[in-house]
DNA sequence: TTCTCATATGAAATTTGTTTCATATAAACA
DNA sequence: TGTTTATATGAAACAAATTTCATATGAGAA
């Protein structure tokens, strides 16, 4: 039962594979190996990290047969993004320093 | 001129000393001594840590005589803070799992 | 049952991030 | 100028997070 924090919470959306994952489930929800599939590297990785963000109820699972199911939590994911864009946007879009200028998918 | 991704910009949320810089700067703008006095540690420490979240434009610097004057971009922080808040608020504040239960400052 | 497929789990290996330490810079002041 | 104060910076030491690897679990099919 151990409580987790702010920290722990930010850094769900503070990594390159995670935030594949999130970006991979907006598309609709999907099964651990579809994600795979779409965000590549081992399956236990992914597994871990999804175990992270479900624990943060960032994402929820459901069964279905021997497959487990996972969407996103619009209600959080979304808005959280949207203030990073937001964000951005008071640089211009063009900030030298903070940079969030592209879409998900094209930062490194 | 490198540009900071999505990755950066949380991971300045998802540590503790730099959650505590954040904490601090609430109550007003600070020097860096200041800042130092009030989240212990060593003032290179928390420099490097200014330093991260001044690049995000988490944090705005003036300079004052032979003092760094840092404060809060409240416009982004305080609305980060409250969705994390409004997503416990959907665990009913006690959620087992997720766990962001209590003010900043009382979390480990 | 046994086999296969889908996913999870624990621990070791590796990578990345944080802290400390020593020192640099820069402003004010004697 | 030389000294003190405030802050920054780079690199080494240390700590924490991520990835991989080997294996476990559990559901459905043969």
């Amino acid at each position: 039962m151990k409580q987790i924090s702010y920290e722990n919470f930010f850094a769900n959306f503070s990594n390159k594979t995670r935030l594949g994952i999130l970006t991979a489930l907006m598309d609709g929800p999907l099964s651990v190996s579809e994600i795979v599939d779409k965000v590549g590297g081992e399956q236990s990785n992914v597994s871990h990290h999804l175990e992270s963000l479900r624990k943060c109820s960032i994402l929820n699972v459901k069964k279905e047969g021997k497959k487990r199911i996972y969407s996103l939590n619009k209600k959080t994911v979304y808005p959280m993004l949207e203030l990073v864009e937001k964000h951005v946007g008071g640089c211009g879009g063009s900030c030298e320093e903070c940079g969030l200028c592209s879409p998900v998918g094209e930062r490194k």
